[in-house]
DNA sequence: AGTACCACCTGACGGC
DNA sequence: TGCCGTCAGGTGGTAC
């Protein structure tokens, strides 16, 4: 589940507990985590170094250390992280363990090794390595998304969960962005007259900043969502119409018939 | 160049 | 009770 709002919120948890400190040890529990960088490269990297920044694009989260090096994390689905003191409380699925001068420790927790930990030299770097758009909350002006839309002829969910057109939208939020939109994710894009594009613009601020405001607790949702009713067969919270499921590129998209027709 | 599909991984859940 | 199949999700690779 982590999308832009998650990563943002571990951003923020990261910030409030792991910067500035001196970093002892790395504990590398599963391998299969790491991506293109070995367990004694990332403990030689480390040991002895400190975060000194946290910065996020997309759905990726970037830790600068003092040796100038970035690190990269990816949560993939069902991961965070956890700073913790005793060692009786380390969590479960916990890959990776930065162990701090003062006693603490910091989890990087991925249930199902769909993430991954990697080095990077740079943000912009990073980005442009691995060919991301624009951050949808932070780098996507309504000019940029008008351009977007209109040069593919994709679906609108394709659109939005293309990371290289637009960095941080899963599968999750697209259903709810389109949602609150009213549009129905099997709309071409550029076929999105200006009022719908408006529309669906406004949607995806509107749904990240309240996630985030959320922290990931979905009963902090607004009543008006359809992520708490995400299944078929439960009622919309707009007008009450059947909520249904259809597969569009190999994922479950989930929508109001009434409230979302195409054409 | 763009799209489509599968593999990766493991917990939850439904059916028998 | 417990086994088995299926689904969930993001990304990267391969095939078209």
């Amino acid at each position: 589940m982590p999308e832009l709002p998650d990563v943002e919120n571990f951003r923020k948890y990261f910030k409030a507990t792991s910067l500035h400190k001196r970093i002892t040890q790395v504990h590398v529990n599963d391998e299969r985590i790491l991506e293109g960088v070995s367990p004694d490269q990332l403990e030689k990297d480390l040991r002895g170094r400190a975060f000194e920044g946290a910065k996020r694009h997309g759905k990726y989260f970037l830790a600068e250390t003092s040796s100038g090096t970035w690190l990269v994390f990816h949560f993939g689905m069902m991961g965070g992280l956890r700073y913790y003191k005793r060692i009786q409380q380390q969590p479960d699925y916990e890959r990776v363990r930065f162990d701090f001068k003062n006693g603490y420790h910091l989890a990087f927790i991925n249930t199902r090794l769909l993430g991954s930990i990697g080095l990077a030299s740079g943000l912009a770097t990073f980005v442009d390595a691995k060919e991301l758009g624009p951050d949808a909350l932070d780098g996507l002006d309504e000019e940029g998304f008008k351009k977007l839309l209109h040069k593919s002829n994709a679906t609108a969910k394709s659109v939005l969960t293309d990371q290289q057109k637009i960095a941080g939208i899963g599968n999750i939020y697209a259903d709810e962005i389109l949602f609150q939109a009213r549009i129905h994710p099997q709309t071409p894009a550029n076929l999105l007259s200006g009022p719908k594009r408006k529309n669906l613009y406004a949607a995806l601020q509107m749904v990240l900043s309240e996630a985030i405001r959320a922290g990931g607790v979905v009963d902090r949702l607004p009543d008006s969502f359809l992520i708490p009713v995400r299944r078929a067969g439960r009622s919309c919270p707009r007008c009450g119409a059947d909520i249904i499921r259809i597969d569009l590129h190999g994922r479950g998209t989930y929508l109001c018939p009434r409230c979302q027709s195409l054409s």
